[in-house]
RNA sequence: CGCGGGAUGGAGCAGUUGGCAGCUCGUCGGGCUCAUAACCCGAAGGUCGUAAGUUCGAGUCUUACUCCCGCAA
């Protein structure tokens, strides 16, 4: 059975190596063509590409597919059997679809029909889920609307980050891929429609990045700050410079008061500093609660664990953050 | 040539118009306290990223180089 794989960063790198691993017939490899990326904007490769090199893989990088007779018939004559698509990056069309004999299947890290789109993992962790999970479906026309042929259902940890459930899933995504194919290539598959119902996990927004003190509880901003580590970060000003936060805890308000004998916090502001010493941390009013930042980055600075960063950066209490 | 920041004891930073290299923390030794991520006393630890230049004198000014980082994608 030969297989083509389309895919383009690390989550994808992993079922490819899965797959090849396996021993199935990797046919060649489709990923987005190289991006000018990082300081100086060079053009960069994507995880996938390294890998097909290494592996010395037929390698492919069309600009675009819908339209593009040339890739198509090149694909034709390939003649794959079957088309995994694992976070490529670009819809594909009816057209291309119809191709593989088989189909072409897909690992999608949701629980589908929950977090359709190119967000899921993120959604997830922002929305404070206490479980998602990867999906392995068929593709169609729609947008993660396809035939799912399993599910693996997986609990995410209270502290966990984007980063890290996304290995965790592209590991999960990667060996029920290569269940699913060795399924396929025996010819025992079954494939159940998706419920009606489903919920969107769009494109995040950069603005969504800013954490808001007014508004958004202890939870939220510990959410916000979590999903969106290491992807963008979250950020907030004090005294007019940008900060970064990458990792917080939270804390009511009874329990702050207790362990740290602060008093009067009542009071105050959310965004205020409530106590920052290098010892014992920075400690930040919310609308119901304490947050405790762990890691943070000042501009044009890295990222660096709160004791280390108050000892170069001083930071007062009653100065507020917004 | 996308834009910008930086390289100073183990860590994070400061260092003004060139003039003995400093702060907070950590480390080591000693002391104090019922007690503390507490306090007191003392010590070690730096060719200030590399190379060259200007100068009586360069962490500081000039030039080149190396490496690191932020934005952006």
């Amino acid at each position: 059975m030969k297989i083509l794989f389309m895919g383009t960063p690390d989550f994808a790198r992993e079922s490819l190596d899965n797959l090849y691993n396996a021993g199935f017939e990797i046919c060649g490899v489709v990923t987005t063509p190289d991006r000018p990326a990082g300081r100086g904007m060079k053009l960069v490769a994507s995880p996938v590409k390294e890998y097909a090199i290494e592996k010395n893989l037929k390698l492919f990088q069309p600009e675009k597919i819908s339209n593009n007779d040339e890739f198509k018939n090149e694909i034709r004559e390939l003649a794959p059997d079957l088309v995994c698509v694992v976070s490529y990056g670009v819809i594909l069309p009816k057209s291309f679809l119809k191709i593989p004999p088989l189909g072409c299947i897909n690992v999608h890290p949701s629980m589908l029909p929950k977090y359709r789109g190119p967000a899921p993992i993120q959604w997830a962790i922002l929305n404070g889920d206490e479980k998602t999970g990867v999906s392995i479906m068929y593709l169609d026309a729609g947008m993660d609307s396809g035939d799912i042929i399993t599910q693996e259902e997986v609990e995410i940890g209270e502290d966990e980050t984007t980063g890290e459930l996304w290995n965790r899933l592209s590991g999960i995504g990667a060996r029920l891929l290569k269940d699913v194919v060795t399924d396929i290539s025996n010819g025992k598959i079954v494939r159940t429609p998706q419920p009606e119902e489903f919920v969107l996990a769009p494109m995040l927004d950069k603005e969504m990045s800013k954490i808001n003190w007014q508004e958004k509880t202890t939870s939220e901003i510990k959410n916000l700050v979590r999903g969106l580590n290491p992807i963008m970060g979250t950020y907030t000003f004090l005294n007019g410079k940008k900060i970064k936060m990458w990792k917080v805890q939270k804390y009511s308000n009874n329990e702050f008061v207790e362990k740290y004998a602060v008093n009067d916090i009542e009071n105050k502001t959310s965004g205020t500093v409530l106590l920052a010493n290098e010892k014992q941390g920075l400690f930040i009013k919310t609308i119901d609660g304490v947050l405790s930042v762990l890691e943070i980055q000042g501009e044009n600075a890295k990222r660096m664990n709160i004791g280390d960063f108050l000892r170069g950066n001083k930071i007062e209490v009653g100065e507020k953050f917004e």
